[in-house]
DNA sequence: GTTAGCATGTAAGGAGTTACATGATTTT
DNA sequence: AAAATCATGTAACTCCTTACATGCTAAC
């Protein structure tokens, strides 16, 4: 039950953490440019996140001088961290995801175990399965012929969502059989 | 410039009290039921919506008994509604074809005139133009497979989405063509 | 010398959510 | 008699943004 809603913002910098650390300004640049969205974060997100997973102890600060007198806070997944980025990945329901942190596990997927990255998919595809039910039936009621034709192309990319996420779980249930156990340690 | 950043929710309640007046239960059930998109609003911030709304003097407020002691409070667009209506439409920009908002807008297409359903309809195609063009980009620079995976079928699925709206501005360019003069109000 | 990039933050505000508070009516 | 639906709101909170504040370095 508990488990706060994960943010997806704190997800991303577990993530990012988890591949090797990094000061603030890098950290960043990588969300904006390398991670699975569209979406830009900006520094007044960014940095009191960084400060709230210190808080917490998932993170720990450690100075470093960059070759003149400049200085950058490079961070560190502690721990904690690592359990607690294991925790919210044992946590991984339909609810969790959408879009956005979707996209963000799927950063994820060249660490993770295969059995991780099946209940990823999974996840997303019951979550795909349950909306295209819901578009379905809105469009049933729908008289309106514009307010038809937008939910008829919607469900058509649910729809091609699903059959995308079936090749990937087909294929992720194929390199499982043929190597059991992955060395990745995440899952 | 100055231009109010457009609230969804905002345009999606003058887009409803275009239609008809409404009472504000009666609103959240049209807003998470029949507008284009998938969220659903929720009273504490369609009430706080509608106040503001009032202060502004774009709706106005009138009580309305249902049968029995029940009272209602029916919405109605006012004059300076209407016309904010007008502006927000007359300001339509790629900027302002995200996804949600372009639900809204295409919910009202029903009403409006024929150049500004294709004002419409060109705004999203750039929008999604642009973001094609970015996903590319990241696409080429892209070295885990997964990732690539990911920005492979994003960038497929807008793709196809410009495909569509493609084929909707030319059915609109021939209904234009063939009564060139509609009698919808709204544009 | 000015623009772009590196680097770290804070304050105020926006746009929404959940949970709370209340109460009547209709359906099961 | 319980549950769903009708009906209107408020308070506290969340998670993010923009704008502000500061200052250094590299490239053009």
């Amino acid at each position: 039950m508990s488990a706060r809603r994960a943010r997806v913002l704190e997800l991303a910098v577990l993530g990012l953490l988890y591949e090797s650390p990094l000061h603030g300004y890098g950290l960043r640049k990588r969300l904006n440019s390398e991670l699975g969205f569209f979406r830009a974060f900006s520094y007044g997100s960014l940095y009191p996140c960084l400060k709230r997973m210190l808080r917490r102890g998932h993170i720990s600060q450690h100075p470093e001088e960059t070759g003149f007198g400049r200085t950058r806070i490079v961070y560190r997944l502690t721990e904690a961290g690592h359990q607690h980025l294991h925790g919210m990945l044992d946590e991984v329901t339909p609810a969790a995801c959408d879009d956005e942190s979707f996209g963000v596990y799927f950063a994820l997927f060249g660490h993770a175990r295969s059995d991780l990255r099946l209940r990823i998919l999974h996840g997303r595809r019951d979550r795909l399965l349950t909306r295209l039910k819901e578009l379905r039936s809105r469009l049933a009621h729908t008289a309106d012929d514009y307010l038809r034709e937008l939910r008829r192309h919607g469900a058509e990319s649910v729809e091609r969502e699903i059959h995308w996420l079936d090749g990937l779980i087909a294929r992720e249930q194929r390199l499982a059989a043929l190597s059991p156990s992955q060395p990745g340690p995440l899952g």
